[in-house]
DNA sequence: CTGTATCCACAATGATACTG
DNA sequence: CAGTATCATTGTGGATACAG
């Protein structure tokens, strides 16, 4: 519905291009990298977007194995922006639980595009790849 | 619009969440963002998204003086990935031209995407962000 | 003009120990 | 359990010189 490719065969389809207010800027769209760009951020919102979460569970959850150090500072700037909630309950042992605000549920709706963007892309993309190398691995492996 | 906040007191409103079949790439957003979470992909891809462009062209086009290591860095891994062709036009001097690909058009809707949702959150961010530090530096100016 | 190669600076991440 | 502090390591990006 959004992206709908209408011909595949055209060149220069509808041309969406980005048209934006201030090019230094371009739109903004940096800002939003730069809150998922980086490693452990997106892991973070798409765990959290199944319901509510504890520090440790979210560790667990995460794949890659997070140290406590990068969790936190992740869930830290998260909660800075607005993306999450944090909840301390002053028990023994203490008990901390994160859980997306409302903006935060409309991100993962951009993951989720992000997502469809990928898996509908991913063998393109590895051909692609494949190609180029293929191209590019004479100058060391031909004659 | 495509978003919709029907109700912004419902802590959980049509809960979109990611629906991954494999949880350990949740869904690939990672390779989204392993290609366009860097500092310069995104300005090529925007830039290009306006039409046909050569490396000198780019260069000067994209904000933050590029340098040349990294612009070639940049349109080297997105020619890999498909995103962008590379023509080499045997003059003097040298002249090659960076197009978008099919794909390469597609990934605009999607940047576009980030675009729209920067802008439609970046208020609240900015409210969240002060908030949060007029919360936090009591500790170090406060008392 | 379009690149490549080298060296350097810094930010991001990881590992570990320690605290409440 | 949750979090902080410190240090080591890595990756990314920048500056420059050089080549085709």
């Amino acid at each position: 519905m959004s992206v709908g490719h209408t011909a595949v065969t055209t060149p220069v389809p509808d041309e969406p291009v980005i048209v934006c207010e201030t090019p230094q800027d371009e739109c903004g769209v940096r800002d939003v990298l730069d809150r998922l760009g980086d490693k452990w951020s997106v892991y973070v919102v798409v765990e959290l977007a199944s319901g509510i979460r504890r520090f440790k569970e979210l560790q667990r959850a995460i794949p890659g194995n997070i140290s406590q150090r990068m969790l936190t500072l992740t869930v830290r700037r998260l909660e800075r922006d607005g993306v999450v909630t944090r909840t301390v309950y002053p028990t023994v042992p203490p008990q901390v639980e994160y859980e997306l605000t409302e903006m935060g549920h409309s991100l993962t709706h951009l993951v989720k595009a992000l997502a469809d963007w990928s898996i509908a892309h991913r063998p393109f993309i590895a051909a692609s790849r494949a190609a180029w190398d293929a191209a590019h691995s004479e100058s060391a492996a031909g004659d």
